[in-house]
DNA sequence: CTTGACATGCAAATCGTTTTGGGTTATGCT
DNA sequence: AGCATAACCCAAAACGATTTGCATGTCAAG
């Protein structure tokens, strides 16, 4: 490996004005920045980032911990993310957690260890661990999705309540009032908002909740064909209905397809989410988008004020709003 | 930030012990190696990576290079990286290109300053830069989907011949004889490769190569449309049709629709990669199963050895087999 | 009592940078 | 000429770990 050393020596000087002509803190004299520069050309040097970051104090480098890259929501916000943050020159790492609170705490005391300048972190439920205890080191830190009680995390979310109210007024407007709900797990907070904006809705409207209406799914393309078997089978069959996320609706769909149920005629299906396939499906899904690009992207901004130290105040909370989109299946 | 020397310090021995009972590398008195530990904890002692790194050459990190993890099919491959590089702790670094070849080498020299232990890029035309250059570290490199001319770059690629042949000869078994093809850009190794597929069975068959019966795309559902439009506006209307991708035939899929043409009756259609959406339209595609997932795991075990030096041979080239998906489409 | 082996721990060099407090010249001004 | 100022460069101290050669103490065997 060739180092700065290497280039001092062959341009005899010494290794304090190599690093002045890399970074121009001083000036160094014209005929003696251009030798060097052609040295470090011939040499083919390459800084070590390593030692550069251990001087620094700081890496340049963000760590980006999902549930799941291979669930199709988080690309999307992976690139929100990396696009907000590669202007200017940071690094992503990427973890999976596969959704486990070991794993979660684990990766988090690995970015620590290894400096990096900022994290984000996506979870389905409350952030494992002791983030006091992570937040010592005052650590830029923000959450998407889930609240953490700390003064310093930041926080990305969508108004995921009031996207379930709008699509479940949607289905009011149009005249609807038999309207089922296919959940998701109860206990995630997103099955929790999901659910109680439907609810809400709903009450707005004065028509009351019928438990016979709903069905707890578990997000799952299968889980959303099962729940929809059931609600098939119970006496009282909806005219309506509300998915909580796309892929359940899509399960939802198959069902129908097999039944020779006509969608929208017998019953009309909105998802959440609209990931890919919502607009593969036939009937194309009238779902409301999770902005997931825009959430990674917001967690991006928030994220580089605090590591520019343009922002040290307290906690902000964004929240990216939802939007309904109108396709055929409602 | 608390050091190995602030727990050397509190717990009156050097900084030489503190490593050790961390490392195991030379034995510690028992009741020391206790005291240490307690401390570690009381203070919450996080070993600095950067330190370590630097001074052991090595970064336990490698870098995943990517066009776009947006694009469906590159989720997978990273999560297959991913999963074979986790048991031995190494995390990754993930970057986008978007297929812009000044990006890919910036990133490449980028990566290299960091001292990544490893590389791995998927790329859709040959890679950019001097790879000579790149490899004079020596560095564990390996190449995905494209080929790199270095002894030492090794190599993982499907059969996209073979697999596009394999779709070619299953509409030929039907007794398909007029056979359509959209392509994709020309002059990409991807499509040149599915494109010399699907003549090599026409002519194993016997059955020649008819220029009228094929369009070129650009591996968008958009183009998909476009081309099938085009295909469809000539004066012979092909029976059965071989998309380069799913996206495009996707796209068939809805011109074929609008137009009230029946699939398969009509027109059957097989596509290539089976993403996720491939199951989702109706009627679910028939396609070639691109192994994304067995890709990314391959290129991260050929990683492994090479960074564990368990093999310092030769460039290696793996062939990930396609795999044939029956669906309604064809 | 000597000796060797082992257990235990330390000091100092090292990894490759950045940064700071000088030290020399050359230049301009009075 | 005298003197401040600027331009240019250097030596050495960080950053926080690992690793190696050596010193000391203890104990059992001869």
């Amino acid at each position: 490996m060739v180092t700065i050393a290497d280039v001092a020596e062959r341009a005899g000087v010494s290794i304090t004005t190599v690093s002045h002509v890399l970074s121009g803190k001083r000036p160094v004299a014209r005929a003696t920045q251009e030798r060097i520069a052609g040295i470090i050309k011939e040499l083919g040097f390459r800084p070590n980032e390593l030692a550069r970051n251990l001087r620094m104090q700081r890496t340049q480098s963000v760590a980006l911990i999902i549930p799941d890259i291979t669930n199709p929501y988080y690309p999307m916000l992976a690139r929100g993310l990396q696009d907000a943050l590669a202007d200017n020159r940071y690094h992503t790492f990427l973890y999976n957690t596969d959704n486990s609170p070991e794993q979660e705490t684990e990766v988090i005391t690995d970015v620590l260890r290894r400096q990096v300048d900022g994290i984000v972190v996506a979870s389905l439920r409350p952030i494992a661990g002791n983030v006091q205890e992570f937040m010592e080191e005052h650590i830029p830190f923000v959450s998407i999705g889930v609240s953490v009680e700390h003064p310093l995390v930041d926080q990305v979310s969508t108004d995921d309540e009031e996207g379930a109210a709008a699509a479940t007024r949607y289905l009011l407007q149009q005249g609807y009032r038999s309207i089922g709900i296919i959940g998701g797990m109860l206990g995630m907070v997103t099955s929790n908002l999901r659910l109680d904006g439907y609810k809400k809705a709903l009450a707005e409207a004065g028509v009351p909740f019928r438990p016979a209406l709903f069905v707890e799914g578990d997000f799952t393309r299968l889980g959303g064909r099962q729940a929809m078997q059931h609600l098939l089978q119970r006496s009282e069959r909806p005219t309506a209905l509300f998915c909580a996320n796309d892929l359940m609706a899509i399960g939802a769909l198959d069902v129908a397809r097999e039944q020779h149920i006509h969608i929208p005629e017998d019953i009309a299906i909105v998802g959440y989410d609209d990931i890919d396939a919502a607009s593969f499906v036939t009937p194309a899904l009238t779902t409301i988008l999770n902005p997931a690009y825009e959430m990674g992207k917001a967690a991006g901004e928030l994220l580089l004020e605090r590591m520019q130290q343009t922002y040290d105040g307290p906690r902000r909370q964004i929240v990216i709003s939802h939007q309904l989109i109108r396709r055929q299946s409602a």
